[in-house]
DNA sequence: AGAGTGATCATG
DNA sequence: ATGATCACTCTC
C-alpha cells in the first residue's frame, strides 16, 4: 500500500486483512441493507477506499471488494512499514519501535495520514494513495493464519467465521 | 481492566 | 432530539 502525503512516499505491506461480506454479513456496516452517507462507499465500485471514523478518535480503512451494489470490503489491519517509516513515527508520536506503527487498523490510518478525506479514493489510480504488485512470490497458503474477525462480539452467527487473514509470524501483525 | 472521545444510527 | 453504540488504542 502506498501514500503519497506533502510529497513523500510511505508505503507498507499488507500483512492483515479481514473480509466484511455484505449485506448478510452482521459485522459489515452494509448489514441489512443499511445505506448511509457513512458507508456510501462500500456500496459503489471496488478498487476504493472506504475509510470510517469511530471511537470519536479513530480511522480505519477498507479496500472495496464488489462491483456497485454489493458492499463487499477488506479492512486493512496491520501493515509492514517498507518506505517512509521517519514520516510515519512523526505522525503516530507516541509509537516506539517499528512494529507499533501500523500493527492496527486505527494505528496504519493514523501513520499514513489517512483520514475521512481519503474516503472513495479510486486505488486503481497512483494519485495520493493506491496499491502496487510486489516483486515477491505469492505465499503458500501455509503461512497464512486465518481466524475469527477482532471486536465484532456482537455479530452473533458471524463472530467466529474465519474472516481474518494475517501472515503467519509477522511482528506487525496486531494483537487483536 | 478502564478511560478517552464524538460521529453515527435507530428510535420516537 | 436523544441515547446507546462503536470493525480502537493507550496506560495502568
Amino acid at each position: 500500500m502506498v501514500r503519497i502525503h506533502n510529497g513523500a512516499r510511505m508505503a507498507g505491506l499488507i500483512v492483515e486483512t479481514e473480509a466484511y461480506l455484505g449485506v448478510e454479513d452482521k459485522a459489515a456496516h452494509t448489514f441489512g441493507g443499511r445505506r448511509t452517507a457513512r458507508n456510501q462507499t462500500m456500496w459503489g465500485d471496488g478498487g476504493h477506499l472506504y475509510v470510517y471514523f469511530t471511537y470519536g478518535m479513530h480511522y480505519c480503512m477498507n479496500v472495496v471488494a464488489g462491483k456497485a451494489e454489493n458492499p463487499i470490503a477488506v479492512l486493512i489491519r496491520a501493515l509492514e512499514p517498507t518506505e517512509g517509516m521517519e514520516l510515519m513515527h512523526a505522525n503516530r508520536g507516541k509509537a516506539k519501535r517499528d512494529t507499533d506503527l501500523c500493527s492496527g487498523p486505527a494505528k496504519a490510518c493514523q501513520a499514513l495520514n489517512v483520514t475521512r478525506e481519503q474516503d472513495g479514493v479510486d486505488l486503481t489510480r497512483k494519485q495520493g494513495m493506491w496499491i502496487e504488485m510486489t516483486r515477491q512470490r505469492a505465499l503458500p497458503a501455509s503461512r497464512i493464519d486465518i481466524g475469527p474477525r477482532v471486536g465484532i462480539g456482537y455479530a452473533e452467527d458471524w463472530k467466529d467465521k474465519p474472516l481474518r487473514f494475517s501472515i503467519r509470524g509477522n511482528p506487525h501483525v496486531s494483537r487483536g
